[in-house]
DNA sequence: AGCTAATCGAGACGGTACGTCTAGTCTTAAA
DNA sequence: TTTAAGACTAGACGTACCGTCTCGATTAGCT
């Protein structure tokens, strides 16, 4: 067998995305210029080029990077875990909150940014939701175990609780524009584990 | 005094909305590009920018003026009303879904620019979130109501419950990437009513 | 009729031409780059790209203006007036032998780059074509009004005789590398008018 | 000591070559990309720039072995030979005239090419004076015997013929985009062996 | 046979110029 | 003062190209 040729670097792709990481964070998606990463990692823009050939590639790259960094704790007690993680997210979805703002506006315009780079191409479309389904996965077994456990109910739609919980923090941030925590969190666990028919007596 | 020189074309307004719609629906928001909309319109760039500042300031008209279109009906029956509303959220949704779309990409990029394109600006954001707002305000008072008549749990968080219900939605269309109608509205109010928890024997 | 749209700048091609002509004698066809021309001449660069669509355009553009300013004087006496204007050209050819130039290397570098940007674009080739076509035409002129006069050769082939003057001038620039200058114009003059054939006795 | 490590392949520079002739011909300079060249005989780039360690010097080297080829031919009629020996030049001019044409360019962008490119590195320039000088010194030889015959006349400036004689080529293929051929190069000759004057009486 | 040293093949990497694209402003003449 | 038309500003983005570097694999001569 002949030679393979010159190995890629391994060192790039970490340098640069920490790079689009800090720019990302100080200035946004509209501040994430590929010339600025390729400076700030040290590295010819062709190279960066060559691993993420559009701006677009490189910031999804950044959100899954982030993203994976998150974990979850099953404690065995739904009621605390489940807060805790959504804390977590929102955690996450804060620090777009602050990325490149110089006003007071209060919508993470940041995070709707990346959404959309994500949708301009399809295969960018598809790591991301692959990246998002990493972390659902975790999530639904999370609350499988909890099904099991009896802490649910044995007939709970596991994929629709999750998606309303998550799915409310990303609606406050991107669209109400309201602030989540941990509070907001906790609201969010009992109005959805208590339901919101009238109880039968 | 105002009312001098030459008065503005009433039908200015009408005309480039339309062109907008149609172009926002064709092409995405990459393909709204103001010189072409202003072509369509057969208006001059000039006039154009007179009205809206800015791509996104007329970005978002858009989206008002096809936000404002939607109703809500009261029939006195929470479990039917519910559902309902949320199918026409996800229409809403879907349409944006086909919106420049060239291949099966499942994700609806041009919400999220929309949202971006709210962010960048804080009047235009401030604009989009009051016509949010018209539209909660709606199906908050509609869940009031539902409590005052006993349907619903007189404790109830109705602002967690609506985020958590609309949240889902935008969830799943604008991440998850996953299909959205009738079936899956159903599934969210079930879910949100009965509650998570095991029920208590 | 309509408004013809806002009218060019009309001092955009003075200064842009005037950037172009500093920079190009500074640092030779390599050094001419669009985007410090734009900045010298306080121009944007999408307004120099309107005028000049290619880099090549600008560099035969300033070679137009470069030529067009070399005049030719008819004093009656051919032996007076053709070394006068074989300097010229030369003249020419030596400030753009200095262009760029870090070493010592005698060659016009900067003239061959131009005639090959010429001919890298049909469009612009035939431009510079035309630009010496109007030069060669006052020679032309110069040489028949000679013919007429009785000093030239009756039978005499202008267009050949003009080329071999002007020619060897460019000859020894591009290929040769030597020196061009007065002594040479006349040593030109001289072997032209004599001719090289045996005088018949 | 020498002959240590690996000896070079010997095949190379000819392979190498002759695919760069090809390309050059083919597609004109700026299709005679390294990459390309050496990927058309089978060689790496390394191998490839290990000996040309240019571009330029590569494309330098195929003129030269073009150019090498010429002969020139002495039957002791200056009238005979000289326009022969331009012609072959013509016919090397017009070869490059061809090279990577797409329209009906009538110019020989490619000569201009290679010039420039010779200026650009003081080492490519000697060598392609060199080559040029070889070739030039073949033809003052020949024009000095016409003169020891008494053909031509004694106090020739051989230099300045020869120089009006190519020249008078060179301009015309890159500067004015006339075409060049036998008959061409008999009306040089002859003007230039009758002399412009006005014959005395 | 093993060691040494240079070449070869393959392809990543560096650097930089070039041209494109898009949003939004400005300048005319006309209405 | 608005409208139409289109030139203009500003700057990010991605591409193209040349030449260098880094691997692993060869291929010789020397010991």
């Amino acid at each position: 067998m002949t030679g393979r040729g010159r190995p890629r670097r391994a060192d790039v792709d970490e340098g640069v995305l920490r790079a689009a990481i800090e720019l990302l964070l100080e200035r946004g998606y509209a501040g994430l210029s590929p010339d600025e990463v390729a400076e700030r990692a040290g590295v010819a823009k062709t190279t960066l080029y060559r691993r993420w050939p559009t701006k677009d590639h490189l910031a999804v790259a950044v959100v899954a990077r982030l993203q994976d960094d998150d974990e979850i704790t099953d404690s065995g007690d739904i009621r605390r875990d489940l807060p805790a993680y959504l804390e977590k997210i929102a955690a996450g979805l804060n620090r777009m909150r602050g990325a490149g703002r110089t006003g007071d506006d209060p919508s993470a315009g940041t995070v709707a940014e990346l959404v959309a780079a994500a949708a301009r191409h399809p295969d960018v479309g598809a790591l991301e939701r692959d990246v998002y389904a990493r972390r659902n996965a975790l999530a639904h077994a999370l609350l499988e175990r909890a099904v099991e456990r009896g802490e649910l109910r044995a007939d709970l739609d596991v994929e629709a609780l999750f998606d309303q919980l998550t799915g409310a923090l990303y609606y406050r941030v991107l669209i109400t524009g309201l602030p989540v925590g941990r509070a907001y969190a906790e609201r969010l666990v009992d109005t959805a584990l208590r339901g919101a028919a009238r109880e039968k007596e």
